[in-house]
RNA sequence: GGGAGGGAAGCUUAAGUGGUUAUAAGCACCGGACUCAUAAUCCGGCGACAAUGGGUUCAAAUCCCAUACCUCCCA
C-alpha cells in the first residue's frame, strides 16, 4: 500500500436524447459509479464523467415526430438523465450536454487540428442513404431495396464529405490492440482486432447541408458528424487543451461503454487522437447489455424498462444491488422483477440484513447499547477476526478487475460467515462478547465494503453504528480493522432492508 | 454469407481442459436445530450420466467432425 494519491479518470458513454433513459443507461451509470467509488475509498483522486449526445441528427428527428423545438426537447430529455443520476445516487463529477459551449469549441479544435495535420480531405461521395441510419448503405446491406433496420427505403445521394484518413492509423492502431490490455475483456478486444486485420477504410466524418449539429471550422456548409462530436466530450469535460482538469485526469482510466460501441472506441476515438496528437486512453472497458426475457429491450415489444418507473417501486439500492450482483460484468444479465425481489429477499434483506439487524438489536437490547469489552478469544472468534483481517483485500482484488459481481459474492459470503458465527456462539444464551465485539466491528466493515454498490443504505448503517463522518470518507483498507472499541456506544437500530411483499 | 462464443442438477452460476461412480455454491424443494433477528438464521438432505449424432483413444464433459439451437461480431 503506497500513500501517494493516484489519479483515476472514468467515463461513461454519453447517451442520445431521443428518448427518456433506459434501464440499460443506468445499468452502465451504477457500475461506472461502483468503479469510481471504489477507487475513491482508496484514496485516489476521482473524476467521473457522464453526459449526453445532444448534436445526433436521431435527436432532431424525434423532436420533429413530437412537435417539439429540438432545444427544448433534447432539454427536456437531458433533464431527465440528470434526474436519473441524482435519483440513482450516481457520484458523478461532472455532466456534460454535446450542445455546450465548452464541448462545441474543442470539437471545432480537434477538427482543425486533424485537418491540419493533414488528416481531412473532400471527397464526392455518392450511394444509398438511410436516414434513420444517417449512413451510406452497399446494395449488400439492402433488404428488397429497403434498409433492414428501419424498413425504409434509401434514398441516392451525392454528397460532397470530407474524409478522415483511417487508413493512416492501421499500424498504429493494430498493435495498440494487440498488446492485450487496451480492451477488457479479451474477447472484445479479439472481436476488434480481428475486424482491424480486414482493413480500415476512410471514414466520413462531416454532413452537408444540416441544420442541426455542430458546424466544421473550415466550411461553414459542413456539420460535423457524430464521431468527432460525440468522442471528445471525453476531453472537451476537463477542458482540452489548457484546462486544469485536462492536465490533471486525461489520459482516461477507462471508457466504460456497451458493446455496440466498442469498435468507435478502440479504434476510431484513438485514430481521432492519434491524427490530433493528444495521448491515448488506458483502456476501454465493455460491458454487456441487459435483456427482458432473454432479447433486447425494444419499444416494439413493448419491453422497455423505465428506470425512474423502476425506482418508485423498488427501493434504489435494491435495484443497484441485483443489477450489480446477477449481472456477471462484461456479459450480457437478463433483468427480470422476479429475481429482482429474488436477489433482494434472500440476500439483501436475510442474510445481510439480518446479520446487521441481529447485532445490533442484540447489542441494543441486552448491553444498553454499549459495544461490550472483549475477553480473551476461542479458535471460533480468532477464525472470524481473521476473516475480518483480508476481507478488504478479497473483495479489493476483484473490484480493481472489474469483477463487480464477484466482489458482491464475496461480500455476501462474508456477511453469511457472520450469521454463521453468531448462530455457532449463541449470544443470547452465554450474553458472549467476544461475539458482539467482533460482529459489530464486522458491519463496519461491511459499511465500507458496500460502500460503492449501495451507498445509501450504507451511510444509514453508519449512523445506526454512531460513527464520525461519512462512510464514503473512510479508507478501504480499514474495512480490515477492528476500529470500534469497547464502549462505544451504537445508535439506534433499524431495519436497513425491507423483504419485498 | 463469413467469423467468434455458448450449452452442466428445476433455475442461476463457480470449478474442471483425457483417466475409476463429474467437484462445488446460491435459489427452489425436503428434514432437523435454534429463537438474538424482518417466519429471518444455522445444520443436513435431495438432485446433473455433460445440446444431439458420430469419430480419435485402453480411456472424453475435456481432442476432432457433423447437425440443430441461442448469443455476439462482421458483410
Amino acid at each position: 500500500m503506497s500513500g501517494l494519491s493516484r489519479k483515476f479518470y472514468l467515463t461513461t458513454a454519453i447517451d442520445y436524447v431521443n428518448a427518456p433513459p433506459h434501464l440499460g443507461h443506468l445499468y452502465e451509470k451504477v457500475c461506472a459509479d461502483t468503479i469510481v467509488r471504489f477507487h475513491r475509498l482508496n484514496g485516489e483522486e476521482v473524476f467521473f464523467l457522464t453526459g449526453v449526445d445532444e448534436n445526433a441528427q436521431k435527436n432532431e428527428q424525434a423532436a420533429i415526430k413530437a412537435g417539439l423545438p429540438v432545444k427544448v426537447f433534447v432539454d427536456k430529455n437531458a433533464h431527465l438523465f440528470k434526474k436519473l443520476c441524482k435519483i440513482y445516487n450516481i457520484s458523478n463529477d461532472d455532466f456534460i450536454r454535446t450542445t455546450e459551449k465548452r464541448h462545441t469549441k474543442v470539437v471545432q479544435l480537434v477538427f482543425q487540428k486533424m485537418y491540419d495535420n493533414g488528416d481531412l480531405y473532400k471527397k464526392y461521395y455518392e450511394g444509398y442513404y438511410c436516414t434513420g441510419c444517417e449512413e451510406f448503405k452497399t446494395e449488400k446491406d439492402l433488404v428488397n431495396g429497403k434498409c433492414p433496420e428501419h424498413n425504409t427505403a434509401p434514398m441516392w445521394l451525392k454528397e460532397e464529405n470530407y474524409f478522415f484518413r483511417l487508413s493512416k492509423y492501421q499500424d498504429s492502431l493494430s498493435e495498440l490492440l494487440s498488446e492485450g490490455q487496451f480492451v477488457l475483456p479479451l474477447e472484445k478486444r479479439n472481436e476488434v482486432a480481428a475486424r482491424l486485420k480486414e482493413g480500415l477504410k476512410d471514414l466520413s466524418v462531416t454532413r452537408p447541408n444540416l441544420t442541426w449539429g455542430i458546424t466544421t471550422p473550415i466550411n461553414p456548409e459542413h456539420k460535423i458528424y457524430v464521431w468527432i462530436d460525440a468522442l471528445t466530450n471525453y476531453i472537451s469535460a476537463l477542458g482540452y487543451p489548457n484546462g486544469e482538469k485536462f492536465k490533471k485526469f486525461w489520459p482516461a482510466d477507462a471508457h466504460l461503454i456497451g458493446k455496440g460501441i466498442n469498435w468507435f472506441h478502440s479504434v476510431i476515438w484513438p485514430a481521432i487522437l492519434l491524427s490530433a496528437q493528444i495521448p491515448l486512453p488506458k483502456l476501454v472497458l465493455v460491458h454487456g447489455y441487459i435483456t427482458v426475457k432473454g432479447s433486447k429491450m425494444s419499444k416494439s415489444k413493448g419491453t422497455v424498462i423505465n428506470p425512474l418507473e423502476l425506482a418508485k417501486k423498488y427501493s434504489v439500492d435494491a435495484i443497484r444491488y441485483y443489477m450489480l450482483r446477477a449481472i456477471v460484468f462484461g456479459e450480457d444479465g437478463d433483468f427480470t422483477e422476479e429475481s429482482l425481489v429474488e436477489r433482494t429477499n434472500n440476500e439483501l434483506v436475510a442474510n445481510i440484513g439480518n446479520f446487521i439487524h441481529r447485532t445490533l438489536t442484540f447489542i441494543s437490547k441486552n448491553f444498553d447499547g454499549v459495544v461490550p469489552k472483549p475477553d480473551n478469544f476461542d479458535d471460533d472468534d480468532v477464525k472470524f477476526q481473521k476473516r475480518i483481517e483480508v476481507i478488504a483485500e478479497t473483495v479489493g482484488k476483484r473490484l480493481g478487475k472489474f469483477e463487480l459481481d464477484k466482489a458482491l459474492k464475496e461480500i455476501v459470503e462474508f456477511s453469511q460467515e457472520g450469521n454463521r458465527y453468531f448462530q455457532h456462539k449463541e449470544p443470547w444464551k452465554t450474553k458472549n462478547p467476544n461475539c458482539l465485539y467482533l460482529c459489530v466491528n464486522a458491519l463496519r466493515s461491511l459499511a465500507i465494503l458496500l460502500e460503492p454498490f449501495i451507498p445509501s443504505s450504507v451511510e444509514k448503517l453508519w449512523s445506526q453504528l454512531n460513527l464520525e463522518g461519512a462512510v464514503a470518507e473512510q479508507n478501504w483498507s480499514s474495512a480490515s480493522k477492528l476500529l470500534i472499541k469497547e464502549l462505544h456506544t451504537i445508535g439506534k437500530p433499524k431495519v436497513l432492508f425491507k423483504k419485498i411483499n
